[in-house]
DNA sequence: TGTTGATTGACAGTATACTGACGGTCTGGG
DNA sequence: CCCAGACCGTCAGTATACTGTCAATCAACA
Protein backbone atom coordinates (compact mmCIF):
# COMPACT_ATOMS: atom_id res chain seq x y z
CA UNK A 1 0.00 0.00 0.00
CA UNK A 2 1.07 3.04 -0.17
CA UNK A 3 2.46 5.06 2.28
CA UNK A 4 2.00 8.75 3.15
CA UNK A 5 3.99 10.98 1.32
CA UNK A 6 7.07 12.53 3.64
CA UNK A 7 6.15 15.26 6.08
CA UNK A 8 8.36 18.82 5.28
CA UNK A 9 10.20 19.35 8.52
CA UNK A 10 9.26 22.56 8.97
CA UNK A 11 8.45 24.58 11.44
CA UNK A 12 5.02 24.96 10.26
CA UNK A 13 4.34 21.44 11.05
CA UNK A 14 4.68 21.88 14.95
CA UNK A 15 2.84 25.18 14.81
CA UNK A 16 -0.25 22.70 14.28
CA UNK A 17 0.63 19.85 16.28
CA UNK A 18 -1.68 18.37 19.15
CA UNK A 19 1.45 18.59 21.77
CA UNK A 20 2.54 22.07 21.00
CA UNK A 21 -0.52 23.73 21.21
CA UNK A 22 -1.49 21.66 24.66
CA UNK A 23 2.17 23.44 25.96
CA UNK A 24 1.57 26.51 24.45
CA UNK A 25 -1.76 26.74 26.32
CA UNK A 26 -0.58 25.47 29.51
CA UNK A 27 1.63 28.17 29.39
CA UNK A 28 -0.58 31.18 28.97
CA UNK A 29 -2.86 29.72 31.35
CA UNK A 30 0.02 29.77 34.48
CA UNK A 31 0.57 33.02 33.16
CA UNK A 32 -2.90 33.82 33.62
CA UNK A 33 -3.28 32.16 36.58
CA UNK A 34 -0.51 34.30 38.15
CA UNK A 35 -1.01 37.39 37.24
CA UNK A 36 -4.69 37.27 38.57
CA UNK A 37 -3.68 35.39 41.78
CA UNK A 38 -0.14 38.03 42.18
CA UNK A 39 -1.49 39.27 45.55
CA UNK A 40 -1.51 35.69 47.15
CA UNK A 41 1.70 34.68 46.45
CA UNK A 42 0.22 30.93 45.46
CA UNK A 43 0.95 29.25 41.99
CA UNK A 44 -2.05 26.47 39.91
CA UNK A 45 -0.47 23.81 41.94
CA UNK A 46 -0.31 24.90 45.42
CA UNK A 47 -4.11 25.92 44.70
CA UNK A 48 -5.34 22.90 43.81
CA UNK A 49 -3.68 21.06 46.32
CA UNK A 50 -5.08 23.48 48.72
CA UNK A 51 -8.25 22.70 47.60
CA UNK A 52 -7.78 18.58 47.69
CA UNK A 53 -7.06 19.00 51.34
CA UNK A 54 -9.95 21.33 51.96
CA UNK A 55 -12.22 18.84 50.91
CA UNK A 56 -10.64 15.76 51.76
CA UNK A 57 -9.14 16.78 55.26
CA UNK A 58 -6.74 14.06 56.63
CA UNK A 59 -5.91 12.84 53.42
CA UNK A 60 -2.56 11.12 52.84
CA UNK A 61 0.55 12.61 50.21
CA UNK A 62 0.48 9.86 48.15
CA UNK A 63 -3.70 9.84 48.10
CA UNK A 64 -3.81 13.65 47.42
CA UNK A 65 -1.29 13.24 44.28
CA UNK A 66 -4.15 10.53 43.02
CA UNK A 67 -6.59 13.04 43.63
CA UNK A 68 -5.02 15.78 42.13
CA UNK A 69 -3.23 13.40 39.18
CA UNK A 70 0.31 15.49 40.39
CA UNK A 71 3.47 13.26 40.76
CA UNK A 72 4.39 11.96 44.04
CA UNK A 73 7.96 13.02 44.04
CA UNK A 74 6.74 16.61 43.29
CA UNK A 75 4.07 16.98 45.62
CA UNK A 76 6.32 16.18 48.64
CA UNK A 77 7.97 19.47 47.71
CA UNK A 78 4.39 21.59 47.20
CA UNK A 79 3.39 20.18 50.70
CA UNK A 80 6.71 21.69 52.10
CA UNK A 81 6.15 25.53 50.80
CA UNK A 82 2.45 25.03 51.66
CA UNK A 83 3.85 24.18 55.08
CA UNK A 84 6.31 26.52 55.27
CA UNK A 85 4.05 29.49 54.42
CA UNK A 86 1.74 27.67 57.33
CA UNK A 87 -0.86 26.65 55.38
CA UNK A 88 -0.76 23.27 55.83
CA UNK A 89 -0.08 21.20 58.74
CA UNK A 90 1.22 17.47 58.29
CA UNK A 91 0.90 15.09 61.26
CA UNK A 92 2.18 11.77 61.50
CA UNK A 93 -0.31 9.06 61.73
CA UNK A 94 -0.78 7.06 64.86
CA UNK A 95 -1.98 3.69 63.24
CA UNK A 96 0.24 4.35 60.36
CA UNK A 97 3.69 4.80 60.59
CA UNK A 98 4.58 5.58 57.33
CA UNK A 99 1.70 7.85 56.36
CA UNK A 100 1.66 11.87 57.76
CA UNK A 101 -2.11 13.31 57.53
CA UNK A 102 -2.64 16.71 55.92
CA UNK A 103 -4.72 19.36 56.87
CA UNK A 104 -5.43 22.57 56.70
CA UNK A 105 -4.72 25.34 59.06
CA UNK A 106 -7.00 28.31 59.87
CA UNK A 107 -5.02 30.59 57.61
CA UNK A 108 -4.82 28.26 54.83
CA UNK A 109 -8.41 27.95 55.17
CA UNK A 110 -9.02 32.15 55.02
CA UNK A 111 -6.79 32.31 52.24
CA UNK A 112 -8.69 29.78 49.75
CA UNK A 113 -11.75 31.88 50.88
CA UNK A 114 -10.55 34.78 49.63
CA UNK A 115 -8.53 33.71 46.28
CA UNK A 116 -11.53 32.00 44.90
CA UNK A 117 -12.52 34.75 43.38
CA UNK A 118 -9.03 36.18 41.80
CA UNK A 119 -8.91 32.02 40.28
CA UNK A 120 -12.41 32.30 39.05
CA UNK A 121 -11.18 35.63 37.14
CA UNK A 122 -8.06 33.99 36.14
CA UNK A 123 -10.19 30.52 34.39
CA UNK A 124 -12.94 32.84 32.59
CA UNK A 125 -10.05 35.19 31.09
CA UNK A 126 -8.50 31.66 29.73
CA UNK A 127 -11.50 31.27 27.66
CA UNK A 128 -12.46 34.70 27.22
CA UNK A 129 -11.46 35.20 23.75
CA UNK A 130 -13.78 32.05 22.69
CA UNK A 131 -17.51 32.65 21.87
CA UNK A 132 -19.29 30.90 24.89
CA UNK A 133 -20.96 28.03 22.46
CA UNK A 134 -17.06 27.51 21.55
CA UNK A 135 -16.38 27.61 25.26
CA UNK A 136 -18.69 25.10 25.93
CA UNK A 137 -17.25 22.89 23.25
CA UNK A 138 -13.83 23.10 23.55
CA UNK A 139 -14.15 22.39 27.84
CA UNK A 140 -16.59 19.40 26.70
CA UNK A 141 -13.88 17.63 24.12
CA UNK A 142 -11.03 18.50 26.43
CA UNK A 143 -12.85 16.98 29.46
CA UNK A 144 -13.49 13.95 27.31
CA UNK A 145 -10.07 14.10 25.59
CA UNK A 146 -8.37 14.06 29.49
CA UNK A 147 -10.77 11.86 30.74
CA UNK A 148 -10.35 8.63 27.98
CA UNK A 149 -6.38 9.92 28.43
CA UNK A 150 -6.16 9.07 31.43
CA UNK A 151 -4.27 6.01 31.81
CA UNK A 152 -1.59 7.56 29.51
CA UNK A 153 -0.25 9.37 32.08
CA UNK A 154 1.98 8.89 34.63
CA UNK A 155 -0.04 9.82 37.42
CA UNK A 156 -3.75 8.61 36.03
CA UNK A 157 -6.74 10.46 38.15
CA UNK A 158 -7.90 8.28 41.14
CA UNK A 159 -10.75 10.56 42.35
CA UNK A 160 -12.48 7.69 44.25
CA UNK A 161 -10.35 5.45 44.82
CA UNK A 162 -8.26 7.67 46.83
CA UNK A 163 -11.57 8.19 49.41
CA UNK A 164 -11.70 4.83 50.12
CA UNK A 165 -9.18 4.86 52.30
CA UNK A 166 -10.19 8.00 54.09
CA UNK A 167 -13.35 5.84 55.74
CA UNK A 168 -15.44 8.01 53.95
CA UNK A 169 -16.68 5.78 51.39
CA UNK A 170 -16.88 2.32 50.95
CA UNK B 1 -27.20 43.51 40.72
CA UNK B 2 -27.51 40.11 42.67
CA UNK B 3 -24.12 38.56 42.56
CA UNK B 4 -23.21 34.80 41.76
CA UNK B 5 -23.85 32.80 45.00
CA UNK B 6 -20.33 31.61 46.31
CA UNK B 7 -18.91 28.40 44.45
CA UNK B 8 -18.62 25.61 47.09
CA UNK B 9 -15.34 25.10 47.92
CA UNK B 10 -14.30 21.45 46.52
CA UNK B 11 -12.21 19.73 44.12
CA UNK B 12 -14.69 18.84 41.68
CA UNK B 13 -15.03 22.64 40.44
CA UNK B 14 -11.13 21.86 40.10
CA UNK B 15 -11.70 18.91 37.79
CA UNK B 16 -13.71 21.09 35.01
CA UNK B 17 -11.12 24.34 35.16
CA UNK B 18 -9.61 24.82 32.12
CA UNK B 19 -6.25 25.66 33.89
CA UNK B 20 -6.58 22.23 35.60
CA UNK B 21 -7.48 20.78 32.13
CA UNK B 22 -4.75 22.19 30.05
CA UNK B 23 -2.54 21.21 32.55
CA UNK B 24 -3.79 17.63 32.51
CA UNK B 25 -3.31 17.78 28.80
CA UNK B 26 0.12 18.68 28.74
CA UNK B 27 1.24 16.07 30.94
CA UNK B 28 -0.32 13.62 28.69
CA UNK B 29 0.81 15.03 25.70
CA UNK B 30 4.49 15.37 27.02
CA UNK B 31 3.71 11.38 28.24
CA UNK B 32 2.36 10.10 25.38
CA UNK B 33 5.74 11.57 23.16
CA UNK B 34 8.26 10.64 25.45
CA UNK B 35 7.01 7.08 24.98
CA UNK B 36 6.78 7.33 21.03
CA UNK B 37 10.14 8.81 20.73
CA UNK B 38 12.12 6.23 23.69
CA UNK B 39 14.44 5.04 20.98
CA UNK B 40 15.79 8.56 20.39
CA UNK B 41 16.28 10.33 23.66
CA UNK B 42 14.51 13.42 22.79
CA UNK B 43 11.75 15.84 24.19
CA UNK B 44 9.49 17.79 22.43
CA UNK B 45 11.27 20.80 23.69
CA UNK B 46 14.45 19.63 22.58
CA UNK B 47 12.50 18.52 19.38
CA UNK B 48 10.85 21.79 18.78
CA UNK B 49 14.18 23.60 18.81
CA UNK B 50 15.89 21.25 16.39
CA UNK B 51 13.31 21.31 13.54
CA UNK B 52 13.05 25.70 14.01
CA UNK B 53 17.33 25.45 13.84
CA UNK B 54 16.15 23.01 10.62
CA UNK B 55 13.88 25.77 9.10
CA UNK B 56 15.71 28.43 9.92
CA UNK B 57 19.90 27.78 9.47
CA UNK B 58 21.73 30.30 11.11
CA UNK B 59 19.19 31.71 13.31
CA UNK B 60 20.29 32.87 16.81
CA UNK B 61 18.99 31.81 20.36
CA UNK B 62 16.56 34.96 21.15
CA UNK B 63 15.06 34.90 17.75
CA UNK B 64 15.04 31.00 18.10
CA UNK B 65 12.94 31.64 21.52
CA UNK B 66 10.39 34.28 19.76
CA UNK B 67 9.64 31.19 16.39
CA UNK B 68 9.37 28.23 19.03
CA UNK B 69 7.58 30.81 21.92
CA UNK B 70 9.77 28.74 24.64
CA UNK B 71 11.65 31.39 27.05
CA UNK B 72 15.15 32.71 26.83
CA UNK B 73 16.53 31.45 29.86
CA UNK B 74 15.44 28.33 29.88
CA UNK B 75 16.50 28.25 25.73
CA UNK B 76 19.98 28.54 26.75
CA UNK B 77 20.61 25.04 29.04
CA UNK B 78 18.13 23.39 25.95
CA UNK B 79 20.44 24.49 23.75
CA UNK B 80 23.32 23.63 25.71
CA UNK B 81 22.09 19.84 25.77
CA UNK B 82 21.61 19.26 21.88
CA UNK B 83 25.28 20.99 21.74
CA UNK B 84 26.40 18.24 23.74
CA UNK B 85 24.86 15.55 21.89
CA UNK B 86 26.57 17.15 18.96
CA UNK B 87 22.73 17.59 17.11
CA UNK B 88 23.28 21.48 17.15
CA UNK B 89 26.55 23.14 16.61
CA UNK B 90 26.49 26.96 18.39
CA UNK B 91 29.02 29.71 16.12
CA UNK B 92 29.99 32.74 17.59
CA UNK B 93 28.77 35.63 14.76
CA UNK B 94 31.48 37.65 13.36
CA UNK B 95 29.30 40.60 12.71
CA UNK B 96 28.12 40.91 15.82
CA UNK B 97 29.78 39.61 18.90
CA UNK B 98 26.73 39.21 21.43
CA UNK B 99 25.35 36.56 18.83
CA UNK B 100 25.77 32.87 18.53
CA UNK B 101 24.51 31.61 15.47
CA UNK B 102 22.79 28.15 15.02
CA UNK B 103 23.22 25.49 13.37
CA UNK B 104 22.30 21.33 12.80
CA UNK B 105 25.16 19.23 12.30
CA UNK B 106 24.79 16.37 10.32
CA UNK B 107 23.74 13.80 12.82
CA UNK B 108 21.37 16.26 14.04
CA UNK B 109 19.43 16.55 10.36
CA UNK B 110 19.90 12.91 10.49
CA UNK B 111 18.40 12.56 13.31
CA UNK B 112 15.30 15.09 12.58
CA UNK B 113 14.60 12.31 9.75
CA UNK B 114 14.87 9.29 11.72
CA UNK B 115 12.32 10.65 14.80
CA UNK B 116 9.53 11.97 12.63
CA UNK B 117 7.23 8.81 11.98
CA UNK B 118 7.73 8.68 15.85
CA UNK B 119 6.34 12.31 16.78
CA UNK B 120 3.43 11.45 14.12
CA UNK B 121 2.34 8.55 15.77
CA UNK B 122 2.54 10.41 19.26
CA UNK B 123 0.76 13.30 17.98
CA UNK B 124 -1.95 11.21 16.86
CA UNK B 125 -2.15 9.05 19.74
CA UNK B 126 -3.03 12.12 21.94
CA UNK B 127 -6.14 12.90 20.09
CA UNK B 128 -7.14 8.55 19.25
CA UNK B 129 -9.97 8.28 21.62
CA UNK B 130 -11.69 11.43 19.85
CA UNK B 131 -14.19 10.79 16.42
CA UNK B 132 -12.22 12.15 13.76
CA UNK B 133 -15.00 15.53 13.30
CA UNK B 134 -14.14 16.18 17.24
CA UNK B 135 -10.51 16.31 16.93
CA UNK B 136 -10.94 18.76 14.06
CA UNK B 137 -13.03 20.87 16.12
CA UNK B 138 -10.96 20.38 19.32
CA UNK B 139 -7.70 21.46 17.02
CA UNK B 140 -9.51 24.39 15.39
CA UNK B 141 -10.61 25.92 18.62
CA UNK B 142 -7.45 25.62 20.22
CA UNK B 143 -5.43 27.18 17.58
CA UNK B 144 -7.87 30.09 18.19
CA UNK B 145 -7.79 30.27 21.93
CA UNK B 146 -3.41 29.89 21.69
CA UNK B 147 -3.60 32.60 18.59
CA UNK B 148 -5.78 35.02 20.56
CA UNK B 149 -4.51 34.37 24.06
CA UNK B 150 -0.77 35.26 22.48
CA UNK B 151 0.26 37.96 24.25
CA UNK B 152 -0.71 36.91 27.98
CA UNK B 153 2.39 34.35 27.71
CA UNK B 154 5.59 35.72 28.89
CA UNK B 155 7.07 35.10 25.39
CA UNK B 156 4.34 35.67 22.70
CA UNK B 157 5.15 33.64 19.26
CA UNK B 158 6.91 35.67 16.88
CA UNK B 159 7.05 33.71 13.85
CA UNK B 160 7.68 36.63 11.07
CA UNK B 161 9.04 39.05 12.96
CA UNK B 162 11.79 36.81 13.90
CA UNK B 163 12.67 36.35 10.28
CA UNK B 164 13.47 39.56 9.05
CA UNK B 165 16.61 39.64 10.99
CA UNK B 166 17.77 36.72 9.41
CA UNK B 167 18.05 38.36 6.04
CA UNK B 168 15.43 35.65 4.85
CA UNK B 169 12.69 38.26 4.42
CA UNK B 170 11.78 41.41 4.47
C1' DT C 1 4.87 -16.41 63.62
C1' DG C 2 8.18 -15.11 60.41
C1' DT C 3 9.29 -13.64 56.13
C1' DT C 4 8.02 -11.82 51.59
C1' DG C 5 6.02 -8.28 49.05
C1' DA C 6 3.74 -3.91 48.84
C1' DT C 7 3.41 0.81 50.44
C1' DT C 8 5.03 5.42 52.18
C1' DG C 9 7.74 9.36 52.31
C1' DA C 10 12.07 10.95 51.02
C1' DC C 11 15.92 11.80 48.04
C1' DA C 12 19.14 12.32 43.88
C1' DG C 13 19.36 13.44 39.16
C1' DT C 14 17.55 15.52 34.98
C1' DA C 15 14.57 18.84 32.27
C1' DT C 16 11.25 22.62 31.64
C1' DA C 17 9.63 27.21 32.97
C1' DC C 18 9.70 31.99 34.84
C1' DT C 19 11.81 36.25 37.37
C1' DG C 20 15.30 39.24 37.90
C1' DA C 21 19.86 40.73 37.30
C1' DC C 22 24.47 41.27 35.09
C1' DG C 23 28.42 42.31 31.88
C1' DG C 24 29.59 42.69 27.15
C1' DT C 25 28.05 44.70 22.85
C1' DC C 26 25.76 47.47 19.47
C1' DT C 27 23.26 51.64 17.79
C1' DG C 28 21.36 56.14 17.38
C1' DG C 29 21.11 60.94 18.84
C1' DG C 30 23.60 64.89 20.06
C1' DC D 1 32.83 60.77 18.34
C1' DC D 2 30.58 59.62 22.69
C1' DC D 3 27.23 58.03 25.54
C1' DA D 4 22.39 56.38 26.82
C1' DG D 5 19.48 52.95 25.89
C1' DA D 6 18.50 48.66 23.73
C1' DC D 7 19.92 44.05 23.08
C1' DC D 8 22.48 39.41 23.66
C1' DG D 9 23.75 35.46 26.26
C1' DT D 10 24.21 33.94 30.88
C1' DC D 11 23.36 33.01 35.61
C1' DA D 12 21.07 32.65 40.29
C1' DG D 13 16.89 31.54 42.49
C1' DT D 14 12.37 29.32 42.66
C1' DA D 15 8.74 25.91 41.17
C1' DT D 16 6.95 22.01 38.49
C1' DA D 17 7.56 17.42 36.56
C1' DC D 18 9.41 12.67 35.89
C1' DT D 19 12.70 8.46 36.79
C1' DG D 20 14.70 5.66 39.81
C1' DT D 21 16.12 4.32 44.38
C1' DC D 22 16.03 3.71 49.41
C1' DA D 23 14.82 2.71 54.38
C1' DA D 24 11.11 2.21 57.35
C1' DT D 25 6.87 0.20 57.89
C1' DC D 26 2.86 -2.56 57.17
C1' DA D 27 -0.01 -6.51 55.60
C1' DA D 28 -0.76 -11.00 54.17
C1' DC D 29 0.31 -15.52 53.54
C1' DA D 30 2.71 -19.83 54.44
Amino acid sequence: MPSKPAAPITIEAVYAAPGYLFRRMQQIAVSIFMEECRAFDLTPVQYAALIAIHTHPGIDATRLSAVIAFDRSTLGSVIERLEAKAYVERKPAVEDKRIKLLHLTRSGTALLREIIPAVERAQARMLEPLKPADRKTLMGLLTQLVDLNNESSRVPLRAEDALEHLGKAG
